[in-house]
DNA sequence: TGTAATCAGTTGTCGCGTCAACCAATGCGG
DNA sequence: CCGCATTGGTTGACGCGACAACTGATTACA
């Protein structure tokens, strides 16, 4: 029954605690940067990208939530905020009247457009720069392993295009 | 003035989403474990881990903040609630009756004794068993590194012993 | 010694995320 | 076609963390 629990090396506990403190930093880091810039919150930011992408800059809210790793309600309350500052708008989707599509505004775009620079280079200056390109390598393969364990289905997998290397978004104007 | 930005390549994008991910996902898994079985935020739990392995048992709030990285503010809400439950005393510092001490009781030692098995093996199956040694190493190295920078001060360097590898906290009874 | 600046900590307010409850639409089994 | 479960989404209440304002003690400095 208690099978004698093995604890920690301090290999082990050396490596988790630094995983622990970044975890519990960069969120900060972001969303600090962000707000200031941009006013906008590091998944509002997100929000707003992922968005940006689609190919009609339109997503439903379900999809969405899944793409952003939020829970539905979690985004709803997200959306209402964005709707009312007239960054994206929502409307009832016509296949399904159910669901609801969220559609990013030219404000939001332009929003974005502007706030991408800054934000990448946070990124930067942050994490990235810190790191060989070896170490890039090797950070995308333990991320890859831990999420297999921490997010069996994946679904953030899918959330690429977060802001990759270029304006994805049409440089609004 | 305007530095034309350089934007993400693929494989700086793909490992950032990856780190982005699991920062966002562990607090979570983190939480909802320690919620469901102790009755415990991770913060908590790394709170009342601090007090049991200082030396008497006791720490002065500042030392506790930084130690856990916390803001001050968030401490001292989070140190009344545990003393609402009975897990820690707070009383005035007779050195300097400015500060405060903080003492973890000892259903607060039994709690964590209780519940420290399940938080190990919560970490050894959502992370480190899911990478090689190598990798472990390889781990440490990037997030000190980028610690370096998220973190100049390394206020949470010294956040040792969070749970390292032996019953350190003496078995309560 | 007296006054200003700083430090340690607490408290109140506000914003965000979670959870549970809820409504509406769809699909499915009879 | 009718009930019932399921899906999509919103809403409201609650808890936690951030920030600012505040109290009280200590130090610095004149």
């Amino acid at each position: 029954m208690t099978s004698e629990t093995r604890w920690l090396s301090t290999e082990e506990s050396a490596a988790w605690v630094r995983l622990v403190a970044l975890a519990e930093l960069l969120p900060g880091a972001l969303d600090a940067q962000l707000l200031r810039d941009a006013g906008l919150t590091h998944f509002e930011y997100g929000v707003l990208m992922a968005l940006g992408a689609a190919s009609d800059r339109t997503m439903r809210m379900t999809e969405l939530a899944s793409r952003t790793n939020a829970t539905l309600p979690r985004l709803s309350h997200v959306a209402r905020r964005l709707e009312e500052r007239g960054l994206i708008r929502r409307f009832p989707c016509p296949e399904d009247r159910r669901a609801t599509n969220a559609t990013i505004t030219d404000a939001g775009l332009q929003l974005i457009a502007d706030a991408a620079p800054g934000h990448v280079e946070t990124v930067r200056s942050n994490v990235l720069d810190a790191l060989s390109p070896e170490q890039l390598e090797q950070l995308y393969a333990i991320a890859g392993a831990v999420l297999a364990r921490l997010d069996p289905d994946e679904r953030l997998a899918a959330t690429s295009c977060q802001f990759s290397e270029g304006p994805a978004i049409a440089r609004a104007g």
